[in-house]
DNA sequence: GCTATTAGTGTACGCTATACACTGTACGGG
DNA sequence: CCCGTACAGTGTATAGCGTACACTAATAGC
């Protein structure tokens, strides 16, 4: 802490980097004993750890959980932008100062109001191992919940610390791979094709209904996207765009839930076809 | 514009919404006519005019590209959260507010800033038709970009003015499409699946990059992230992801190219299957 | 040359997060 | 019992942000 002059806000992702991709090994996932930044480290422990230990002095009018569950309405109702310490000071009834009482910077408070906002996964159905319809059920269901608030949608996903919500939902699609019977590494990389699908498709519906709100109708939507995207029709350098723009389609045109539906399926698609053919492999051998 | 009285910056994601999704259709894309908030638009067009009409009054000392290519390294270099008004207008050796007069406000700035750190697409390869090898191609160099300038992560993608260069990566992606024969619609739902693992693959990526960056090696990332996962293991609510965390894996650990190329195999499996299928009923039909 | 237009400057404002010194409260040890 | 200590909340101050506005000075057309 001592002798940085920067706002420890920006910290949050403000070291850029070239970016090699290298490594990321199972194994060494499991290194617990490397020395960690102490802010990050500080941050994730008020995540998790309940601190109530204090015994003198005045009680504390306030917790932790109850600033959350203030300041979330707020970026609901306002937007994420709204979420700043005066005011959510200001819903409590306190000043701006007496928040630090209870988080010792926004970003923790964010880091905070981010995984309440998560909230829980959906819970398992009672018929376990159809496994591709829990997995598209949990899908819907995130993204159910991304819209819902689309202000999670406005953070970097990148280096924020993962909460107790957070893990709930990997818990919970975990729970429906481990009925594939695939390698420990596989469900990891298939993890993360259904939920950067799932984040993406989140992104495109919270896009539109954002334009919505502003506005009025889809059309007007369409109108500042295609604002944009019109000026590729009569460009050259865009003939397969403004093609794709102009072509109708032949059959009737899919909601957003049904776009949703049908992407899901091609990447459940993929996902079996792996499944399958690890499972005929692991038979083979065995 | 007037009677605004918030700060303008903070429009760029301001309103939430309930989310409820609906009809995106291709139709409704082409109706030109509706009104569209003024100042979208204007930090669209800004995008995309060569604004060089100007006579009377003293030469402009500088050109709007000028302003983007020496905030750019500034974003590089140190963060976005560096590129600051009166950075990058240091950096040019003149006042803050000299900016202004080619940029109305740092949205407008960082909008263009994200368009030139798109940077250009791939090329197309000269044997054409390989529309499995053409998208794979796609998908690794915009990793690779992504990568490079990490801080296009950190900006919220949703509701971002589409630029020149969104739309040669647009173009590039649906001219690979164009070899499978899909429907227009469903070319766009393939795009978001396969953009959607992109975006997060590179996600991961960067953030181990930056945590390398940030300390040293990819074990004290792996500790950073352990902290969080770590709780995990003994966490009775956890019992599915602490399994994966110790469950070591009986083949050799990938590295992050080698886990990118394996999920891009699976999605592209499950474009591949869709489009024969799709292939096969074209056929049947005609 | 006059004048309208415009590039860049200087100043000022409101907003942000948050450091720091303070006041008052309430428990635990004497 | 009461006093000292630890802590909750307040008040004030600061640095930095984006940007509105009035200004100066430079340019080109009449």
């Amino acid at each position: 802490m001592a002798g940085r002059k920067k706002s420890e806000l920006q910290t949050r992702s403000e070291r850029a980097v070239k970016a090699a991709p290298d490594v990321l090994s199972h194994d060494v996932m499991m290194q617990a004993s490397v020395r960690v930044d102490p802010e990050l480290r500080r941050r994730s422990q008020l995540l998790w750890d309940d601190r109530a230990q204090s015994t003198r002095g005045p009680k504390a009018s306030l917790t932790p959980d109850e600033v959350v569950q203030v300041a979330m309405p707020l970026a609901d109702e306002e937007g994420l932008s709204a979420v700043t310490m005066s005011a959510v000071s200001a819903r409590l009834g306190f000043t701006t100062m007496a928040i630090y009482r209870y988080f010792p910077s926004k970003e923790a408070l964010l880091d905070a109001i981010v995984d309440a906002g998560l909230g829980l996964p959906p819970r398992p159905p009672r018929r376990r191992g159809d496994w591709r319809g829990e997995l598209a059920q949990w899908a819907r269901a995130k993204r159910t919940m991304l819209c819902a608030r689309p202000w999670l949608a406005e953070l970097p996903f990148v280096a924020a610390p993962h909460g107790p919500n957070w893990l709930r939902w990997l818990e919970s699609v975990i729970d429906a791979l481990s009925a594939t019977g695939l390698d420990s590494a596989d469900m990891g990389e298939v993890l993360s094709i259904l939920d950067g699908y799932t984040r993406g498709a989140s992104d495109t519906a919270i896009s539109l209904a954002r334009a919505r709100a502003r506005g009025s109708s889809a059309a007007q939507w369409a109108a500042e996207v295609g604002a944009d995207l019109g000026r590729a029709i009569g460009d050259p350098r865009f003939p397969h765009f403004a093609a794709l723009l102009t072509t109708p389609s032949n059959r009737p045109t899919r909601t957003m839930d049904e776009s949703f539906e049908f992407g899901l399926s091609r990447v459940l698609d993929g996902i079996e076809r792996y499944v399958d053919a690890a499972k005929a492999e692991h038979e083979a051998s065995a």
